[in-house]
DNA sequence: ACCTGAACACCGTTCAAGT
DNA sequence: ACCTGAACACCGTTCAAGT
């Protein structure tokens, strides 16, 4: 067997992985084209054969955090079939767990780092489809009883600004001190979508 | 009167003033300190006679950000003295509008940016003073019986994590565009609050 | 105390060239 | 098609020097 071709087989994936890696070491501060190609291996522009900027690589690292995202949101809920209310709480842990994780590719997902996201259809399709996802949520939720009657998109950024807002807040370091000595992120969490939820 | 003694009289807040234009002209991506230097007047190794590094300036920046969001919840507070429902309705409309008026610095307060706010002191007291503010519009609330009996804290934290997440979502784009189209930010925000408080 | 200008290491991006 | 290496403009930071 040959040990390597000529250099890579698929740069691409390789490139988006290390850039996750660097993410997860050094932060948002330290991500540089240049030290991920060097970590790949390659040259520093030879990413430009598959990205057109360093943008264009942010948008593939959160398209990838997307799609862990979706998935692992997808397990919780379909693990709860039937049952709305668990999915709906079981489904703010693993966000909150995910972001717990993946600091800085959450990070990166959401805090502006990436300036024109509409410019990325995967980007949109995904981010979109989570959407949908938190949707039939909260409409299993009022059909159940369990959410009041509205509607099921408002409802839903309502429910979700909730858990991402109280997540942001603590990837930020604002919340006191105090109250971090006797409730953790999820325990918090879970108070606030309980003021939501009837009964 | 002598138009200018040698060059500047209060470099220091020049070059807040200037980096916050800086960020509301190019957003964050295009903020850098020689930048800002230039657009004050002076060499781009000037500032480091006022500030450490890139990371204090932000840091000033941040401050001078809490700095008027606090003035502006405190205007809006005891305007409705003996009212805390309208307290409440009134601060988060506040801070929607904020955000949106003031986009980059809002996202420099809170996205991440800044990486050790726990460094700078004047952040950390001004910050602290905001939540205060806060606790108190939410006790008084919980006074008044319209929000339910909880730790003050945990209830401030899940309502300003509320207004908070949508207001961060709204900025990411990652609003639904079918349900921009009936309600704005801050008619979303008065929903959401709506299904918090008690009638 | 406050500021300048040269210098250094690092960065994003482009481009001619090699396979 | 995929990658390299030189080049350019820009950046954060340091430092010796000037007032």
């Amino acid at each position: 067997m040959p040990s390597k071709k000529y250099h890579h087989g698929d740069l691409k994936n390789a490139l988006i992985k290390a850039g996750v890696e660097i993410l997860a070491k050094e932060g948002v501060g330290g991500l540089s084209l240049r030290k991920v190609a060097q970590r790949a291996g390659v040259s520093h522009s030879a990413p430009y054969a598959h990205f057109p900027d360093k943008q264009s690589l942010i948008a593939a690292i959160s398209t990838e955090g997307f799609n862990q995202l979706y998935a692992e949101l997808e397990a919780a809920i379909s693990s709860h079939s039937k049952n709305p209310k668990k999915q709906l709480i079981d489904g703010a842990k693993t966000y909150v767990r995910f972001a717990e994780e993946n600091t800085d590719t959450f990070k990166i997902m959401f805090s502006g780092v990436l300036e024109k996201e509409k410019d990325y259809p995967s980007f949109v399709e995904i981010s979109s489809k989570t959407f949908k996802l938190v949707v039939e949520v909260i409409q299993a939720c009022q059909n159940a009883g369990i959410l009041p009657t509205a509607p099921a998109d408002l409802m839903a950024v309502s429910v979700w600004g909730q858990v991402h807002g109280i997540v942001s807040l603590a990837l930020e370091g604002q919340i006191s001190h105090t109250l971090l000595e006797k409730k953790n992120i999820e325990n918090i969490v879970s108070f606030a979508l309980g003021e939501m939820i009837n009964s």
